[in-house]
DNA sequence: ACGATATAGGACTATTTAGTCCACTTTACT
DNA sequence: AGTAAAGTGGACTAAATAGTCCTATATCGT
């Protein structure tokens, strides 16, 4: 069996998937914990236990590999945040989803921040590719957030005129704002009170 | 004369004081601009047109260095935002401070980011001094963001009890977080429009 | 089955990078 | 003026790092 190549279309056999991801996941944990420009190729080829000439013949090289990374993080948070918020349509219901944030972050005690955002603001200004599909992936994610403030105002609870873009990006910058500070102070709760705020102005919003 | 040494109290020239100097404020730009670990130190050496006996002369090695331009750029940063908040006592005194901003990035099209934001989110889980120093930095200019609200909440703008403290993290937060969602975007929109979400909100407040 | 192609292993190279060392010059202070 | 400390220049080393190359094995399509 094989199935294309995310790189190039090349063919690619159930193992060499196989092993390309496992590069990708090495490679994935390793740069968001040490970040992109600390982890070097051999970092990646320990961790995953795979040759050099391995990783040279799925990827043309560290950008590559980065760029694959980014693929990666950003498809696992897309499809985490569609569960969390694709059915969402009341503010306990975005209260909810905030807890679930916090709650994670809280485990490393802000450290590492969002998996995208410390991604983002690594690479953004070396690799121009990197950046467009960053830049995508944080107006996919933004789109979620404007679902579920657009049901709102469906709903009745949010006003017609409410600019719900607008709040969504308000809401996306907070978040990412917060674990930003979160990761800088060692401390969940600056994240966990940037997002009540915004959480706070949408629900005043809606008392008019 | 001599001064003291901001590393260690040792005796320091004129000369060399303006040596250390010309380092770090080459290191500055080249950390801004390309981002800490993608800055070497013969980089800075060229960039400052200094040896490297130099370097090592004034800084134990690249940790140091890093930590050198965190001061230099947080002192830089704290004087600006105490130069444009200290006296502000008004929203629209908020809103021109943000337009200052925005402008400001607006003109690299939002590259770089926050010059502190991008510290601290590329150092931050790498060097715990560092990242010490960032968070002081950024509660001082919360602190100062806090200040302004405080006098809004002492002229009555503001009710007593709104939570200035939790508003100025909002702030920060919106203001960080956009600074890295306009940097992913190559534009200054997002940044501005998650600034002016903020100073919606606190307006709302203040119509009770 | 068989030729073609993908996959694997790992030694090897060239370059970059942090950091050291030492000979020499300038400055501060009495 | 003299001397000790600070400052300077740049060659040098060791380690790390990205990237290349060649050989061998496994897998695919026919």
């Amino acid at each position: 069996m094989t199935t294309a190549d995310p790189r190039n279309g090349r063919r690619l056999t159930a193992r060499g998937a196989k092993t390309r991801a496992r590069i990708v996941a090495a490679a994935t944990d390793l740069m968001y914990v040490k970040g992109v420009g600390a982890t070097t190729l051999d970092d990646v080829l320990a961790a995953s236990g795979v040759s050099k000439s391995q990783l040279y013949h799925h990827f043309d090289g560290k950008d590559a590999l980065v760029r694959a990374v980014i693929d990666n993080v950003g498809e696992r948070v897309i499809e985490r945040e569609r569960e969390a918020l694709g059915h969402v349509s009341t503010i306990r219901g975005l209260r909810r989803w905030r807890d679930v944030l916090v709650q994670n972050n809280a485990l490393r005690h802000g450290a590492y921040g969002c998996a995208l955002g410390s991604l983002a603001s690594e690479v953004s200004d070396h690799d121009a590719l990197a950046r467009e599909a960053l830049s995508r992936l944080f107006a996919e994610w933004q789109g979620l957030l404007a679902g579920v403030l657009r049901r709102l105002q469906d709903d009745g609870v949010l006003p017609p005129d409410a600019s719900v873009d607008q709040l969504a990006t308000g809401l996306m910058a907070a978040l990412q704002g917060g674990y930003m500070l979160a990761q800088t102070a060692r401390d969940v709760t600056p994240m966990a009170t940037a997002i009540d705020m915004v959480l706070a102005h949408i629900e005043s919003l809606s008392k008019r």
